[in-house]
DNA sequence: ATCGCCAAGTTGTATGATGACCTGATATCT
DNA sequence: AGATATCAGGTCATCATACAACTTGGCGAT
């Protein structure tokens, strides 16, 4: 039950097995090496196709089905999700500590904010306009107060992001605004606070 | 081993354990109840405060390493990773079939997409213009060839993006791309192509 | 020909054992 | 006493095996 089987060669530096399993079934699975929707070898199989005990493969196919790119079925088999290339987003927690990344990433959110202003102009009703003046209030009250507002100015941006009608603006947004939350005092010494589209 | 352990009590609809134990971690673990870098319960402990075995347990704290939320060190524990909270973004593939999110998602790209021409206008180079002039002539012969020319134009929206010098642009973008693949006859439709910026 | 049922195959879960590694305490030496 | 080496216990990583739950296809009775 080992002899080196072939299929990890270039992986050899992750630490545990689990993880080189995954990796290399996900790049057959996203390289499409299985077609849409078929059927991969049994957890038997692949225990003795990469010469590691069941419970490794089990808890890679694991990683995989979280992932979004397996499905399993008890009793028929492990299979290749429907939406299996479509890959998720995802940005690495250390952006927040370079400067550079984090500038960027304002960039980037700077210009969904723009359309999510305009739209959002075109779309908001009374509540959100409520909801809108009500967030600018806390956040004045708080600058005011002497304190940095940091959690007011994040709920003042997402009640115009909920204003735009646009989910998909939405959750971006709130994604981004993840990485920047401890950085808040370097982004909003770059913005002018413009409340004038409020109007 | 059994007993119906009380941490489950509303999550009883899910099919397998791994993903119960998983999603209730996931929630002690987002929700703070942890705090940062703070070590979990050992494996066995775990096995037994949720009723299942340590195959299980191990199962689930596989799907939260791979997600990020977790870290495991060998002979030491496990912890809570240090960028727990940043969850990624991730949208239903089922997102391509509805024309709403379609037009949704295109606006949110469209938005995107001006600010990475504008930045790319400031910041390209000579091989920028050259990489843009290319997929350019390609899409265009692709057109008159009576393609629908999808791939020309999803690599001439990359080079733009690239020459943005903006990785996370790309990213998003790149993100974005994958639920329009199969949708942008709509797209190129309601979009004109504007050659302009190119000069 | 249809229906019911069983048997083999497959994933899900449990259990116990062993190896690798870390950590803190103990023992030893200077 | 202080620094260093060693050890013991705890913990994760991996393995092997067994059994339970479920699916699927075929076989047989009606």
């Amino acid at each position: 039950m080992n002899a080196q089987s072939p299929a990890f060669a270039a992986l050899a530096t992750s630490p545990n097995l689990a993880e080189k399993v995954a990796s290399v079934l996900r790049e057959q699975v996203v390289g499409g090496s299985y077609g849409e929707a078929s059927r991969l070898p049994t957890e038997s199989a692949m225990s003795l196709q990469f010469g590691v005990s069941r419970t490794v493969v089990r808890e890679a196919v694991s990683r995989l089905k979280s992932e979004g790119l397996l499905v399993s079925r008890q009793g028929s088999g492990v299979f290749v999700s429907s939406g299996a290339h479509m890959r998720p987003l995802h940005i690495e927690a250390e952006a927040s500590r370079s400067e550079d990344s984090v500038l960027q990433i304002v960039e980037l959110r700077r210009a969904i904010e723009a359309e999510s202003a305009a739209l959002a102009a075109q779309r908001r009703d009374r509540s959100d306009l409520n909801a809108m003046r009500a967030a600018l209030r806390d956040l004045d009250s708080a600058v005011s107060r002497g304190e940095d507002g940091v959690v007011e100015d994040v709920r003042f941006h997402r009640t115009i992001a909920e204003a735009s009608r646009n989910p998909y603006i939405i959750s971006v947004l709130e994604f981004l605004g993840q990485y920047l939350q401890g950085a808040t005092r370097i982004t909003r010494a770059n913005e002018s606070r413009r409340t004038d589209f409020a109007a």
